[in-house]
DNA sequence: AATCTTATTGACAATCATTATCAGTAAGGT
DNA sequence: ACCTTACTGATAATGATTGTCAATAAGATT
């Protein structure tokens, strides 16, 4: 039904590199601006649109922040997790083979198909800590 | 130092009364509504207000859907996960202790304090199945 | 290289949940 | 009954995300 080809155009790769570049969880606001800074001239909306393009393919990975905020990240290999600073939002990339199976056992366990898990953690990195110690 | 003394109104019980009956994660709104339908006449600012409160006080779980809206459920006792179906909403209350510890070693071992997680589980239930299959 | 189809873009309006404001109200201590 | 001030309600403001739609440009075809 329904296939639509998907066309490269010079804006999703504008997108994809600036993500790619970008360190840690970026939201769409700031990465459109930081296109901005860099003399581009894409869209807000488009930015959202390459951003959730490039989630559904796998491509990035996608979580909200504490005040429901949507951010993103790149993400070329498999599927993994998030470590991130409160303060600073340093991320640091979790392993977590155990958990992912943990969840899926628990998924099917209740009848529920095609599964899917947020799983992050929070906390106070050591640089943070200091500061918040004045 | 700033040490403000809560009070106990109408207002408040109101809405944990009609969070205690909800049935699952309900929307500041949703609660909102309900209030409404039943004659109170309290305003959603309020909701959000004592919505807030009852989860800094440790009485109300609070995760974000799908699309970014926030969700907050009874919550007497101790800590705990979900397994949400994305069709109907429908939850089933996990216990995760050994992921519990798991999340706070990996935010010790990073030399992260004071760690918090969120941990959920989505997928599609059983009732939920059939009427996807038409 | 010229042409055609239509996916994609950009500018802006529209949504919608959540928060801020602020004058009026009412806990709860005295 | 009286004060102090936390709390409320109505509404405006905020801000991220999505919808709209005419104009643009991939990329396949000639």
């Amino acid at each position: 039904m329904g296939e639509t080809v998907k066309r490269n155009t010079k804006q999703k790769s504008a997108v994809r590199h600036a993500l790619s570049e970008a360190i840690g969880f970026v939201s769409a606001q700031q990465l459109h601006q930081v296109l901005i800074n860099h003399g581009s001239s894409v869209g807000l909306a488009t930015v959202y649109r390459a951003l959730n393009e490039l989630v559904s393919a796998g491509e990035a990975d996608s979580l909200q922040s504490a005040d429901g905020e949507f951010l993103y990240r790149d993400c070329g290999e498999g599927h993994h997790h998030h470590l991130i600073c409160r303060g600073c939002g340093q991320t640091v990339e979790i392993e977590a083979e155990k958990v992912e199976s943990w969840a899926d056992q628990v998924a099917k366990s209740h009848g529920f198909s095609s599964p899917s898990h947020t799983i992050d953690i929070f906390g106070t990195c050591g640089s943070c800590q200091k500061k918040v110690a004045k």
